[in-house]
This record gives structure tokens, sequence and C-alpha cells, in this order.
DNA sequence: GGCCCTTTGTAACGTGGATTGACAAATTAC
DNA sequence: GTAATTTGTCAATCCACGTTACAAAGGGCC
């Protein structure tokens, strides 16, 4: 492994926010985002409320971290999923959205966070409140796609990626089919688009 | 899982000797301990030196510690074995000696632990000085033994663990023939004594 | 509306662990 | 033997975290 040995300093840092998430999402398991205080995460992380405050500024602030913390994870599987049909990119984005949408589908915190029946849950993060998410997510996605065709317009790559992220939160907040179905259209409908930019 | 939830200060804690051991086995891979100073394991690991010295006193009980540390892996696996013959005990000590042997020789720590001329390297730490290695083998050793078949006397126990450790760190230090030659004299050897003692 | 209770967010203060700098003693190099 | 390095220890300082307290902002209840 290439692994340089992360720093005592830097690593205590990130043992510090993992536990916090892992606590958050420990809580969310029993009851909703509305119903757990600052001081519940802090308990459940062995840490006092305030070294929470510190760490992310606000309520809000972690809320939003914490749900792009549980996101890395989709977009490791989309980032491998589209990397392994560079031959064909609109195969890529077919694979990759199915790939997100039955990943999303199937997890349980991703449910837990839909069932939200608008009495301060999560769902503001990804929706009327979503755009660090929506940014996140696209250069997330940019990135991805930038490295398996580097020959790609960079406007066009953002273009497609934000697109594709707002589709995609679309359909996981309000599936209109099966993950297969939706991710079909999706490809049929920017497959024009993309043959065009990232085909070789 | 059945994990509530290290508390943070814990983990932190763990995390410190963790990084500090690891650093301390990178520099091992490149320079003799007896050209590793205190500062450049602690500098290594992001940490200063006196946080080095407060968590183990002094260098040599650094060294017993990382020593000890590295050796739960190979009771880990010693363990693992035991348990699959619980059926067999004159079996169960061949597999798992045998097991031992093959998996020190091939590893690169131990390797390099063992190539010492004699000039302040770490082979006083399982032979001269290793007083704390064998009875900490011993007793892990023993509570593995004690798993497996509760019936028999803590005592024997103890005297079959104790000469096992002493055989395997000799034979480790000096190794007369193949792990599986060696392991078939050495249960030859016990056999007898596991018999009348572990046998149900 | 008005009241009470909880939670958020911030501030002040105390504390313990970590860093820094310095030092004598022991070891090693020359 | 001297110079240089390292070990082991100490005091001073710094910084992250904990504790307590408090104003402000809802939320529930009458």
């Amino acid at each position: 492994m290439a692994t340089p040995r992360t720093p005592y300093p830097q690593a205590a840092r990130e043992l510090l926010r993992e536990t916090l998430f892992g606590a958050a999402r420990d809580e969310l398991e029993r009851r909703a985002w509305s119903e757990i205080t600052m001081s519940d995460i802090a308990a459940a992380a062995g840490v006092s409320r305030q070294t929470l405050y510190k760490e992310f500024g606000s309520r809000k602030e972690f809320g939003l971290a914490f749900v792009i913390h549980e996101g890395e994870h989709f977009l490791d599987d989309v980032d491998a999923a589209v990397k392994q049909h560079i031959d064909d990119p609109r195969t890529a984005v077919n694979a990759a959205f199915e790939l997100f949408l039955r990943a999303a589908g199937e997890d349980s915190l991703i449910r837990i966070l839909l069932s939200d029946d608008g009495t301060g849950g999560m769902l503001p993060f990804v929706t009327t409140q979503g755009m660090p998410v929506v940014q996140w997510a696209t250069a997330r996605l940019a990135t991805t796609i930038g490295e398996a065709w580097p020959q790609a317009p960079e406007a066009d790559i953002q273009l497609l990626s934000e697109a594709l992220v707002r589709l995609a939160i679309s359909h996981i907040t309000a599936p209109s089919g099966s993950p297969d179905t939706t991710a079909s259209s999706v490809s049929a409908l920017l497959g024009p688009f993309v043959d065009g930019v990232l085909d070789s």
C-alpha cells in the first residue's frame, strides 16, 4: 500500500468526525432527525456537546456533513461502475445510474431519510436546501467522468454531471419506476449528448 | 454487529498507540532497531517525543509492547487453528505449532527482527530479556487451550502452554528443520502428556 | 396570545494531554 | 579522551476538550 502513514493529529480528528457520524447513524436508526438533539449525538459519541459544535458549526452544518458523508459511499460505487465501461459512455451512464438507484433504494438510512412527513426531517438537505449537496455530488461525479474521459471538455462534463445528480436525487426522492427502467430512460434521454461529448 | 460504539477518548488513545506501532514498523523495514531513535518514531507518527515517553515509559518498554503487539496477530491465528481440532488435541498442537512456525517464518518483520548480529537489535526481547513475552504468550495460549478444553486442570494447561511457547520461540530463533517436521517432533514429544490432560 | 420547557448556539473558565525547550546522564563516534 | 548523539526527565506553555452558564429561538399547552 502507498500509505505514507497518516500523522496522529489528522487521524485523531478524522476519528472524531467518524465517531460522531457513526453515533448519528445509530440514533437515526431509532428516532427521526427532528427528535435527535445535539446532546444525544455528542453523548453517544462519548464527547461533549461543545466539541461537536466546534467541529461542525451548527446543527444544520452537521446534518449536511453527515448526508455528504453517507453519500461518499454511493459515489464510490458509481465511480467504480463508470470506470468499468470506459469503452461505452452510454452504457456507463446507464449502469452507474441504475446501480445508484438500486443501492440507495436498498439502504436503510436512505429510506429513513426519505420517510419525512415534513416535520423537521433531513429531506431539505437534498431538496430545498440541497445546493451544497448538489454541488458536492456534481464535483465528485465530474471528477469521475473527467478521469474516465480526459479528452471531454470541462464545461460539458460539468453540465452533464449536474443534470445526472439532479435527476438522481429526484428519482430517489420520488421514484417513477424501477431502477432499470428509470436508468434506461435517463440514458436514452442523455445518450445523444453523452455520445457527442464523451465518445472517442 | 454488536458494537455499542467505542467512545471517542478510548478510540483516540488506541489510535495513538496504533499509530506509534505502525510508525515503528515502517522504520524497522528500513533501519535496524539499534539505529532507530525515539525521535524517529515519534516524528514518523506525527507526535512529540514526550508523548511517546508518556505512553510507554522507556525505549525498552516500547520495544516490548511493540513485539507483543506484533505477536497478537500470530496468537490469533494459533487460537483459530487450535479450535478447529477440539476433537483431537494432539493434532491441534501439531497444526497450531506448524502454522505458527510457517507464518512467523514468512513474516517480513520477524525475519528482520531475527537478523540480529548482536549490536542492539530486538532479539533480547524474546530471549535473554524475554520473560515478559513468554509470560504474555503463555497466558494468551493458556486462555486458548482453556477455552478449547474446559475440563483440563489449570496447572497442566499452564505447564503445557509455557513449554509450547518456549519451544516455539526457540524454533523461530534457531530453526532445526522445516515447520512440518518440527511440528511433528514437538507433537510427538508432548503428545502423551497432551492426551492424558486434554483428551476427554 | 401568553407561559413553560426544551434545544440551540455562544461564551467563560477549568483541566488534562500534548508540545516545546532545556537539561544531566549514558552511550556512541571519532 | 573529547565531541556528538541519544536517552530519560522536568518545567513552562499551548491547545483541545469538558463543564457550567446563559440568551435566544422555537414548540407544546392552556
